[in-house]
DNA sequence: TGTTCAAAAGTGGTCAGACCACTTTTATAG
DNA sequence: CTATAAAAGTGGTCTGACCACTTTTGAACA
């Protein structure tokens, strides 16, 4: 029942055991969470830590909290989410490939957007990635991602996204490798060009070359 | 310089106040944050709220933090820190539009999905569904729906488009009408041919179609 | 018995201070 | 000038203390 101290990111931890209290006591939108002193001594951990995690999951909207009331699962479309995922991931190992297909359609989406989109697309952004792409070499994939879909301005997105990639523990995950420049540097200009359908073939064809590289 | 206190919400407040330190400061990505501890002297306020809303930013991946080295400003180049922060601060409550798009989009690539593939675009249920249209007239939007994201055989995203649905309050929700038949006809239609481009075009049309006659 | 309402308990919000483990800087010995 | 050890700095965590507010409780009253 305890927590581990991996060391580092004992918040995360509490996150995902949050995730699973709420699963397993079948707390509904709305309903209310074990208080924070509570958590705190069920989870072996002070006080501040389970704060911490409350906060940021108060940030991403998951939560509700009431000064002097509680801290309810928040009341609105998200949390359900966090529920419909963890009880999706925590089912079986199969189900991980459909974490990465949806994130790959939520992706592949926020692609079309902002290369349709000139204002989206001419932002210097994305000229400045390229440059940093030609000079360094190396692109933290999350980055990039995140930067597009940020961009695509779908909040909703962003969050299911966000909450896709803590659970996906994706297959890819570090810096791209030099192999991987020329897809990198295709996909960036074909956006800036607005070649959508371009764009998006070069980000299949990266996604399949992270795919194999690391099987 | 100092934070004020509205009642609730410090960590927010404190998240707002990092957002002008880094911007006025000119901090770069991969740049140094001021110290815990300093910032905490610097805004009056405890070490322990700094560090909520300092973890909360690290869920969202916009810092990086090193145990004693410091803390960062996440290190993907030219990041829309600024924007990021104020898409969840200021909670644009556009969120509907949100709901709606997100299942477009995972109603779309279902819809690719299905007419990419020869075995499940050639399953009887589209040819039936059509009879169904042509004879009856009438088909539950939802219902063609649903079994198009079935077959795209992806439980997780099926599960987010229901959760979607319920939320949602889609303008539509009736039984189609007799304008929309066509469309709808040509929609199945080309699903069927393996059209993917012009299935998902009649989709659209279909769709506006949908909006325009409720509002 | 039923209602009212004030006290008590519970809860989130915040702060201060204390360690720990680790990294960076500084100062010293060679 | 360099190597290295000490010191300072930094994030990570816990504890305990108030505060302001809400919920619950229980006793007095009608």
């Amino acid at each position: 029942m305890g927590v581990d101290k991996p060391a580092s990111k004992m918040f995360i931890q509490i996150v995902r055991e949050l995730r699973e209290i709420i699963q397993n006591e079948k707390i509904p939108p709305g309903g209310k969470i074990p208080s924070e002193r509570v958590l705190a001594e069920r989870l072996n951990v002070g006080r501040s830590s389970i704060r911490e995690a409350l906060r940021s999951l108060e940030l991403l909207g998951l939560i509700e909290t009431r000064r002097g009331g509680g801290t309810f699962v928040a009341d609105f479309r998200n949390h359900q989410l966090v529920e419909v995922l963890s009880t999706f991931i925590l089912q079986e190992e199969k189900t991980l490939r459909n974490v990465h297909e949806t994130r790959k359609i939520l992706e592949r989406d926020a692609i079309r957007i902002v290369a349709e989109d000139e204002k989206l697309r001419n932002l210097p952004v994305w000229e400045s990635l390229l440059t940093n792409l030609i000079i360094e070499g190396r692109i933290e994939r999350e980055d990039l991602m995140r930067e597009i879909i940020i961009t695509s301005n779908n909040r909703l997105v962003l969050k299911i996204w966000i909450l896709l990639k803590q659970y996906g523990k994706e297959p890819y995950n570090g810096l791209s490798t030099e192999e991987e420049q020329p897809f990198l540097q295709t996909f960036i200009s074909e956006i800036m060009l607005g070649h959508t359908e371009e764009a998006i073939q070069a980000f299949e064809l990266w996604t399949m070359l992270l795919h194999k590289e690391r099987e």
